[in-house]
This record gives structure tokens, C-alpha cells and sequence, in this order.
DNA sequence: TGTACATCAGTGAACGCGCGTTCACTGATGTAC
DNA sequence: TGTACATCAGTGAACGCGCGTTCACTGATGTAC
């Protein structure tokens, strides 16, 4: 053996999370392979000792934000231990519409940063999002009250609102006007969720 | 004078027009001109007749949406004539999350087709998504009470609903979940702005 | 009405470049002795 | 402990292709007479 079986592992994901920031900021199509291989540390040819072609670093990379990148912020290890489910819901749309989150880029959900490229995709890196998607509003159901019958359909439009309001935050140039979509959006889905509302705090 | 005046300005259009579908299916970087004009009936060439480059094409793609691509329908003409301003933003709402809106992608909005390609573009197509964007906000703010201090941020989150519904909506396979996002969205949407009160409509 | 002409929208070959991908090679590494 | 070796992660030149852009040319058109 050559080189410890981690080393190659441990390349392969540096790669891959150097591709995700990448693609966080410039998208698929116009970050090229050199570059991904340059940030990394290494070289073009290297590449496909990893990774098939440069879709297959694309499915990695949108997938490794949910298993071991910022994605996993949102699991709750930053949240207060102890947190009642209307708790953690109302810090997940917190911090989701936070201008920390807007600004920083390398950290956005692919959900935000990525939504167009994603669409165009395949069916692989769709399923991903989907999974992405449902996790979320999982997330967020479980903040709500659990006899309400629509607690779904809340839990989906709130997901759109954090979506949303940071899709067109992000793309105005105006860092009032973003902020004002982002209060806005923010102060909507509290409200949607009543996630404001004290009395729930010390139910579930 | 070899051609009519207008001759130039109508091939010009159609190729903005083919462009803009071209970009609403498949995004900015991955159109190249010669399919551009290929779809518009001419050869590559002649493209640089008509424009610069290729960024200054997606610029005037995305403000077609606006001035005479599919974007003037929101301008009102499909409303009822005569109908109050809450009717309006309900009419708006309810046609923006709406199924035909999803499925017939050549005529999505540019901030549902193309959120990404738009957040890493030039100012110039940053500054025309502002003035979309705040369009569809003042559309939206007529359908809500005069008096309500709070007006302009539900506004922004009504928006915010309508464009991250239609975002994840679009990126989901599965297209029950699709519409029962779109349908969560619009629900929510209608809720915070009270457009289907009933008494409104006769008001304002 | 018919013809010669000037214009310029449109053509298509060519350019240089960067990309995704391939491949023969290198050299750092852990192992066997 | 020291050395020779086999492995394979990483290198970098090369390939073919498609792209954005340029340019000399063409030929359809409206006009002048």
C-alpha cells in the first residue's frame, strides 16, 4: 500500500468541497475542472482518478452540503439543546433568511444558490434537491402545532418564503432592498408558523 | 435604402425572442449564438449585425420579458376590466402559481427561469430584475389596504411566496409534490394578503 | 413599366481559445526483507 | 535501522471539439432614372 487508505478519501473530498464553493458562486457550466483541481491544491489530470465525469462532481457536490457540509448546521448542533420543536423552527427561519446567510456565499443552501442549475440537471441531482427540500420542511413541521391539519401546507409555504426571499435578495443589488426582502420574508413565516408565539415555547 | 426600415428591427426581435425561450429552458451559458439564430432561421454570422455580444443578448432577453414578451400579460390585460385593486393582486397571484404558469417554462418569468444566471450576472441585468421585481411588488401592494402601515413588507413576502413556490416547484420530479407546493404557496400567499376576503372587493 | 445600381442584412469559412477528457509517465509512499 | 521495491495518486502534454467572434463576400431589396 502505497498511501494510507484515508488519503485518497481525504483528496476526493477536499475536492469535492472545493467544487461546491465554486459552483456556489459561479455555477456549474462556468467553473471548468482546472480551476476545481487548482483550488484544491492539485493538478487536471488528477481528476479522474475521482470522479467520472465533471456531472458526477456536481451530484457530489450538492449532496455533500447535506452530509457533511454547512448543510449540517440546520441538524441542530448550533440550536440550544433542550429546544422545544416551535423553538428550533423559528432559529432554523432565523438564521435560513439571516443576512450572515446571504452574505456568505461558500455557505449558501444549493437550494439558493444553485436553484436553475439544479432544475436543468438530471434526475440524480434532482432527487437530491428533493431530499434537501423535504428535510427542510420536515424541520420546520415539527414546530408546528401537530393536530393542525394543514401543518403541511404551512410548513411548505414557509420553505418557499426562506427560499424565495433569499433567491431575490441575493440577486438585488441593493443591500437595503435585500434586507428589506429578507426582514419581510423572515417576519412572514414567524408569523405563518407562529413561531413567535411564547405560549408554545413550553409545549411538546 | 436596400430594406425597410423596420425589417432589421423585426429580425432583431425574433432573435431576442427565440433567445429569451432558448435561456428560460436551458439557461445563459449553455445557449450558444449559432443555436440562437439557428432557431430564429439565420446563420451565426450575422449575429453581430444586431449585437455586441452575447451578454448584451441576454440583457435585451430578459427585458423582452418585460416590455413585450409574455411579462405584459401581468400588466393587466388578461384581468377583468373594472376589477379593484384586490381582485387584481388575487388574479396575479392565483396566475403565477398556477400549473399553466409551471408547465409552459418558455413563458416563465425570468426570476423563476433564471434566479442563478441573473445573480451572477452583470449590473445592467441585476438593475432590469430589480425593476421586474418591483413591479410585481407594486402590482401586489394595490391589493392590499391603503391603510396598512405594514403594506409594503407583505408585499415583498407575498412576492417572496410566489417565486420560491414556483422555484422549488419547478426543480421537484415529482409533479404531485410539485403542485402541492405551488398550491401551499398560493394559499399562504392569498392568506396574507387577505385577497380573498370578500368584502374587499367591493372597496377601494 | 423596365433596368441598372447602391446598400447592407445575412452568409459561411476561418480564427484562436478554453474546455472535458485521455494517457503515458513520475515520484512519493508504505512495506518487505 | 537501512535499503530495494511495488503501488498508485498525481502530473502535464495532447486530443478533439465547440464556442464567441471576425471578416470578406453575396445577393435580396428599394430606389433612381
Amino acid at each position: 500500500m502505497p498511501y494510507r487508505p484515508e488519503h485518497k478519501a481525504q483528496t476526493r473530498a477536499r475536492i469535492v468541497e472545493c467544487a461546491r464553493r465554486l459552483y456556489n458562486r459561479r455555477g456549474f457550466s462556468d467553473v471548468s475542472i482546472d480551476e476545481v483541481m487548482a483550488e484544491a491544491g492539485l493538478t487536471r489530470g488528477g481528476f479522474y482518478n475521482h470522479f467520472k465525469t465533471k456531472e458526477e462532481l456536481f451530484a457530489e457536490a450538492v449532496t455533500s452540503y447535506i452530509t457533511c457540509g454547512p448543510g449540517e448546521r440546520w441538524e441542530g448542533i448550533e440550536f440550544d439543546a433542550g429546544a422545544t420543536g416551535r423553538v428550533f423552527a423559528r432559529q432554523i427561519v432565523n438564521a435560513y433568511l439571516s443576512r450572515q446567510h446571504l452574505d456568505d456565499v461558500d455557505s449558501h443552501c444549493p437550494m439558493i444558490a444553485l436553484p436553475s442549475d439544479a432544475a436543468r440537471a438530471g434526475p440524480v441531482m434532482r432527487q437530491t434537491y428533493q431530499r434537501l427540500l423535504q428535510g427542510m420542511v420536515g424541520m420546520i413541521e415539527t414546530g408546528l402545532d401537530r393536530d393542525d391539519e394543514a401543518s403541511r401546507g404551512k410548513a411548505l409555504a414557509i420553505v418557499a418564503l426562506c427560499v424565495g426571499g433569499m433567491v431575490l435578495a441575493r440577486t438585488v443589488d441593493d443591500p437595503v432592498f435585500a434586507g428589506e426582502i429578507r426582514e419581510a420574508a423572515r417576519a412572514a413565516a414567524l408569523e405563518a408558523g407562529a413561531f413567535d408565539d411564547p405560549v408554545g415555547d413550553k409545549a411538546a
